[in-house]
DNA sequence: AGGATTCGCTTAATCGATTTAATAGTCGAT
DNA sequence: ATCGACTATTAAATCGATTAAGCGAATCCT
């Protein structure tokens, strides 16, 4: 049988003044390790921690972020935190704010700017004092709202071309240059790829990374090799444009995946279609999931440095708290180009 | 360059009021919906309602908390936010929460239950009103005082045996059960397996799942087959335990992976071994993450109703809340166990 | 007409902290 | 004895909302 829902009262500084017979000023100024400063006697101040502890005092955050205006909390406003891009980048963001005294608040956009203004919104009015945001396709005008409000925040993945903001992204262009030269060195000459949200910045640099390395090696750019997936029917539309990819009249013999979540569901296709990789289609991707390692034939694949990601956009937002920066910090971090046999083998090329 | 600091001033009740010439509660009463109610007239309320879009009002939710006791905030503490189970989760949690209006905060314990008490603590501090909570090792103790305190709560993935609360959790016995008696059935009779803080309930239920499907199949417990996983070493610990349970004098022609961090590390370290699965070595899991799908023998495994899990947590918490329910809700939901080819081919047996 | 209602709005208390300015009391110096 | 300096503590304002209670003026009722 179930208690009775009777509230359990909590201990305010009142009731440790009142216990105490002295004021709540005192009170305050003693948790709060100001008792030298304030001349408070040596006694006095050690009942004031003995009670406090005997009644488990804690602070109420929300009555001393409404008069402090801090509240120690961070937000992390990402496309959507079950993605393993996401989820780790995550973890490392919640670790290293911890080491700065600040909470995380996650959430997801699912790419929409109108889901995304709406939680920012709501984070602002939760009185959240600095931001991570992966920004979605359209949200730029609000964005640049937050800059005008001199808000502190960095933008994650990806950034804006037109507006000068802290950002912290990896070598997008090169990367994918890397890998789709990595194809054509192969001799490859039909290398297909995907296109999902083409105008946010990472998958534009990807893209033309892509369309640059093929240039390069000679080859013809050609639309009809790139497919165009939806992210609100995601797994369809990768497997119908793989399908058509490899399918006649196309046959397509090498794939460039520009994101790890296109890459493990176009890779689950390629075996329903028992294709054989490298054989029958040549692979390579964006990101490193453990998904790469542990497929049939090892994914040849461009590893980020998540952690890292995560790890400088919080330090750069606890800067901007901490007003120790001037200009935008712009951080362009390097990839890792992983060969595995997904291309082909080595030998011969 | 950059603008030189200066805090932009949020606009309160007060400036609407003031701007207006009227009570800063009938500002309030306004915004909050209750002008008929309060029979404020139409004229004022939508002078009111026009000044607040004119300077975009937003109410500062630290000051409604405080004064209503709302926050509108549950907290999921979770054994690691990047682990893909609980990312999933978290996801479903923080949609669902806000179907009814909520937000949620992430927080990762890593299984310590120092850690996991200060951040409940944190979160007391911050007038979180709901826990979901997947519980560590050695936190009966401090979830029992969640309890007789009346904090709405839900344990997840596993619970207190014998500590009546709100649970969701997996038929984790019958699950691993199934399972190694799959195994046994393709007249495997060593079987290893790993254990992991094998007190908590469902690392204990899986493992006399395991127990429990030998003893069916007359087949008797070695505790040499069961390797000890170790959290904080896990990588390198999973990789000698599969050593060694494959090498001699062990032996061990299969494997059952009570979690799915162990099948894919498993898994990993299998095929850096050379071992072909399941001819060498017949392979099953817990979960069913698509690197299941993907590896080189597709994996026969345990999946998990995640999200489901996550949905009916915050459904419990949420009826808590509004005091509906009067007993503990304790969920208990099945498993799928999902045939591939990692234990031998079916028509073998 | 005069008391009771209704209308439309305001006063003031409150939530639980922080922080500035003030106030008694003690002591030493002149 | 008086002034200033110092000590130990407190009163009161404040952050930005919510909400119970109150208060004149207008309207209704008999």
């Amino acid at each position: 049988m179930k208690n009775k829902e009777k509230k359990h009262k909590v201990t305010s500084l009142q009731d440790i003044a009142k216990k105490l017979g002295v004021s709540v000023t005192l009170v305050s100024l003693v948790l709060n390790g100001k008792a030298k400063r304030s001349r408070i006697s040596d006694q006095v101040a050690e009942k004031v921690m003995t009670v406090a502890k005997e009644l488990n005092y804690r602070p109420n955050l929300l009555a001393r972020g409404l008069r402090t205006g801090k509240t120690n909390t961070l937000a992390f406003v990402m496309a959507d935190i079950s993605n393993i891009f996401f989820a780790r980048m995550a973890r490392v963001v919640e670790d290293e704010a911890e080491k700065h005294g600040y909470k995380v608040m996650f959430g997801s956009s699912d790419e929409s700017h109108i889901k995304q203004e709406k939680m920012l919104n709501i984070f602002l009015e939760r009185k959240v004092e600095g931001f991570i945001i992966s920004p979605t396709l359209g949200s730029m005008a609000f964005i640049k709202q937050l800059k005008q409000k001199n808000i502190p925040f960095v933008l994650i993945d990806r950034f804006f071309r037109k507006l000068e903001t802290n950002y912290v992204v990896v070598d997008n262009y090169d990367a994918s240059f890397k890998a789709v030269s990595h194809l054509t060195k192969f001799g490859y000459y039909k290398i297909g790829t995907f296109s999902i949200f083409p105008e946010l910045t990472q998958m534009n640099d990807r893209f033309r990374g892509y369309k640059d390395a093929l240039k390069v090696a000679g080859l013809r750019f050609e639309n009809k090799y790139v497919g165009k997936i939806e992210y609100n029917n995601f797994r369809e539309s990768v497997f119908e444009n793989v399908w058509s990819l490899l399918l006649s009249p196309n046959n397509v013999r090498a794939l460039f995946f520009p994101t790890c979540t296109m890459g493990i569901v176009g890779l689950e296709c390629i075996r329903e279609m028992n294709y054989r990789v490298p054989l029958d289609v040549a692979v390579t991707s964006f990101d490193d999931p453990t998904e790469f390692k542990l497929f049939e034939t090892p994914v040849t694949a461009t590893e980020q440095p998540v952690e890292e990601m995560g790890l400088r956009a919080v330090n750069i937002v606890i800067d901007e708290l901490k007003n120790k920066n001037q200009g935008y910090q712009k951080i362009v971090l390097p990839t890792k180009f992983i060969v595995r046999r997904s291309c082909g083998n080595m030998w011969f090329n």
